[in-house]
DNA sequence: TAGGCCATCTGGTCCT
DNA sequence: AGGACCAGATGGCCTA
């Protein structure tokens, strides 16, 4: 009868983006079990209104409509599969309690699995909430308007943390839905904020264990913003990624944080480099009567364009990165700040395949290529930019 | 399998 | 007092 559901990788990440199918992958082993227990037992069954966690068998169809689960998930310090699991849970029948109170309790040991404690508490405190309750309504509308002003989530009334999950979960896909532009993508955890902190309110005259849930819910309070914080962060590198040069592919490897710091610094001094040779360039070239040599010639061709001028220049912006990240990974991290820069002031015959340490491009290249660690060698081949 | 990279949690410190 | 920032610890994922 329990003939084997096993969902296949393929057949879940078949036609999701990269970002779709990490978030499935996502999952740990033992909520992948749990999902797999499921779909066993929704099989035996024969309905899919039997269970309340049916709706996260389809896992592509979650993928499809919260693909920012993760996101959701993490501001709320719940995995993901906890952000989907309840995102379908409003949508799916009230279940049979008699039949699914223990199919319950092992669901929630297998989800809950690799957690940390905090996590877990609040995962059990969410499925123990009324599943079978719909959700709320706070104002009758219904399109999630609602969800942009930060005074309308303060003042909404439930302490529900799965149906303030799932107004997380229906405001972020609002905002993917506006294409990233139309809220505050750091909404969700002040809203959990908020709703921690009117949890606390009615605390007030707790119990030393209604004390203990009151400072689980400060410390859980200070993750959510240090993870936002970090999210912040990364987001920004993110951008930074974004306008250094280096060969952007799918195929290529991210470029890791602290190589992404180090090409966007070198990346700054060449462009400093770049002007003052702009600079000699132009002093040059209005003089009068100076034949121009050969070479300089084919500089000021490249100096025409930005685009070509920075092509020039970025076999040296790679080579200084190169350098620079064999240092560092000849050097204990201990030596970061001590990393030699480069002068400020390079000789004239800078943009010549010579660096400023008068070590000759492509050797250095050759020498750096077998020593890096940090960074992929086909995103440092970005003067063509092109993939490997 | 080891090492690199990363996200998260956590407690401490500093700042407003 | 509360938030921002920081660094250490930990565990997961990925790649060579």
């Amino acid at each position: 009868m329990m003939e084997s559901t096993a969902i296949s990788a393929e057949s879940l990440t078949s036609g999701f983006s990269p970002s779709a199918v990490r978030t499935l992958t996502g999952l740990t082993a033992g909520q992948a079990s749990a999902a797999q227990q499921m779909s066993q037992y929704q099989h035996h069954h024969h309905s899919s209104q039997c269970s309340p966690y049916s709706g996260l068998f389809n896992v592509s169809s979650v993928l499809a409509e919260h693909l920012n689960a993760t996101r959701v998930g993490s501001a709320f310090g719940i995995s993901p599969a906890a952000a989907m699991l309840h995102s379908h849970h409003h949508r799916i029948p009230a279940p049979d309690p008699t039949h699914h109170q223990s199919h319950h309790q092992s669901m929630l040991s297998s989800l809950t699995e690799g957690m940390t404690p905090l996590n877990a508490n609040v995962l059990a405190a969410a499925m123990s909430a009324d599943l079978s309750s719909p959700a709320p309504s706070t104002d009758g509308d219904s399109n999630g308007d609602h969800y942009h002003t930060e005074d309308s989530i303060t003042s909404a009334p439930e302490d529900n943390k799965l149906f303030t999950l799932k107004r997380a979960i229906q405001a972020q896909a609002h905002y993917v839905g506006a294409g990233g532009k139309g809220l505050d993508p750091s909404f969700a955890a002040k809203e959990q904020e908020n709703s921690l902190m009117n949890g606390n309110k009615n605390r007030c005259n707790a119990s030393p264990k209604k004390h203990r849930l009151g400072k689980t819910h400060i410390r859980l309070n200070i993750n959510a913003r240090e993870r936002r914080r970090m999210h912040d962060l990364n987001d920004a590198l993110d951008e930074l990624r974004t306008v250094i040069p280096y060969a952007h592919s799918p195929s290529v490897r991210k470029l890791s944080k602290i190589a992404t710091l180090l090409l966007a610094k070198n990346y700054i001094l060449m462009q400093g480099n770049a002007l003052e040779e702009l600079r000699r360039i132009i002093v040059y070239m209005n003089q009068s009567g100076v034949p121009m040599p050969p070479g300089m010639a084919a500089t000021c061709t490249a100096a025409a364009s930005l685009p070509s001028l920075h092509a020039h220049f970025s076999q040296e912006l790679h080579a200084m990165t190169a350098q620079s990240i064999a240092n560092l990974n000849n050097n204990t991290t201990a030596n970061y700040a001590n990393s030699p820069p480069p002068p400020p002031h390079p000789p004239p015959n800078s943009m010549s395949n010579m660096n400023s340490n008068g070590t000759h491009v492509s050797e250095m290249m050759e020498k750096s290529s077998t020593n890096h660690k940090l960074m992929p060698s086909s995103a440092l081949n970005c003067s063509q930019c092109v993939d490997k």
